[in-house]
DNA sequence: GTGGTCTAGACCACA
DNA sequence: GTGGTCTAGACCACG
């Protein structure tokens, strides 16, 4: 279910982060979906469970995933967009660097467009009724 | 000329490759245009000149700048786009992320497309032929 | 396990760079192998981490080795001949070099060949099924 | 009649060093012929002069070629292979480096040989008669 | 003057 | 424990 890449420089915990927000958007998670033990999916990834643990915790940091205690972990039933300020002039400045890298590889403004369309639908990404 | 984030999580010589990329790609620098000397910019910019170095070398590395031996540093004359296909999944990988934190951040298609729109303006990206 | 020329011009990094390859090479290090850490590396040759640091991540460029976050480094398991015709001049013209000295230091085409020869041997460098 | 390459790391007092030297073997220098003056050489070739004569100087070094005063510089009748043992260890160090980037660039044995064969005829090095 | 290498010593994130 | 980044200060070859 979950793909992690061991090199590369993004952090491993940053990895399954990702990948969770990802399946909960797609709707491969649903809310009140539970999430595999800490456990069980280090054992499943090959990784240490301090690691699981330490994206699970982000997670719940940014409300995406709740801790029952006792019970488990599961999707959470309402996740709200943040939108700090803050938070936005980052995203902007990270998308700016990687639309530079794009340019440096080659693709033009068309082609560009196109992709993001792309991976908009491939995410389901649509109006804000989500 | 350059603005570096001193605090902040991406490496500073990382920073000030992108901002030259950047810079190049905005038509600020020209080809064949002389950047400031190790030296010179370290102070400017009151940081180490070995990362400086850092971050020369590795715009050297990605033949986006070229050294004269003892006369300085220029913006290449012509710069290749890469295309790796390697290096293009890792991108569209990195895009796919960003988009995803986009949407958890609230963004809708209609506002993500719009924000990459101005952000091609910007960075003056336009057909192939720049 | 490794020979550095304290003197001698050649930057000492690169001796590295180019013994760690040449290991490889004869297999006396396998892929999936780990290297030393950067730290004992360091102490084991007298020399500074930083050094060390740099020799590894032109390895790391240059495909001959992986890191992984928090693990260590590791001879790549698969590693691509490069191939650029760009890098095949440059090595090319390295050689027409070379062999100019060798007939500046009184060798002719037989004993060239001959040492040629037995150097390809030394290295283990056969057919192209290595 | 010289071809130097600003970029790219070999001193371009060598560069100069190199290639009189190969036309010298392949004939197109001949003993006694008259070279260019320093001034001469370094308007045709838009470089320091200071940096010509470090090349001559050189080239002088190495017996390759003499400076008869307020004559100008000569190639010299008889050049004598120097054979330092210490030289000649140098000498296949450098060779076996560059047989191992060959192997990284994706030659194999057979089409190493093939290789230094064609540059053999190519500088015109064959048995020790020259 | 230019860039390139090296050491010493410090701090940090990741697993 | 691992590698990655940064500073300070030094020395060198090149043009």
């Amino acid at each position: 279910m979950f793909k992690i890449d061991q090199r590369g420089s993004t952090p491993i915990y940053q990895q399954l982060v990702q990948q969770v927000k990802e399946a909960v958007l797609k709707g491969i998670l649903q809310p009140g979906d539970k999430l595999p033990s800490v456990r069980e999916l280090a054992v499943r990834l090959t990784m240490n469970p301090n690691t699981i643990q330490k994206s699970y915790q982000e997670l719940e940091r940014q409300r995406v995933i709740e801790t029952l205690r006792g019970r488990g972990t599961f999707v959470s039933l309402h996740y709200k967009p943040s939108k700090g300020k803050e938070k936005m002039s980052v995203f902007e400045e990270d998308l700016r660097n990687l639309l530079v890298e794009a340019h440096y590889l080659g693709l033009d403004r068309a082609k560009i467009m196109q992709l993001v369309g792309r991976l908009l639908e491939e995410l389901k990404i649509g109006e804000g009724d989500s």
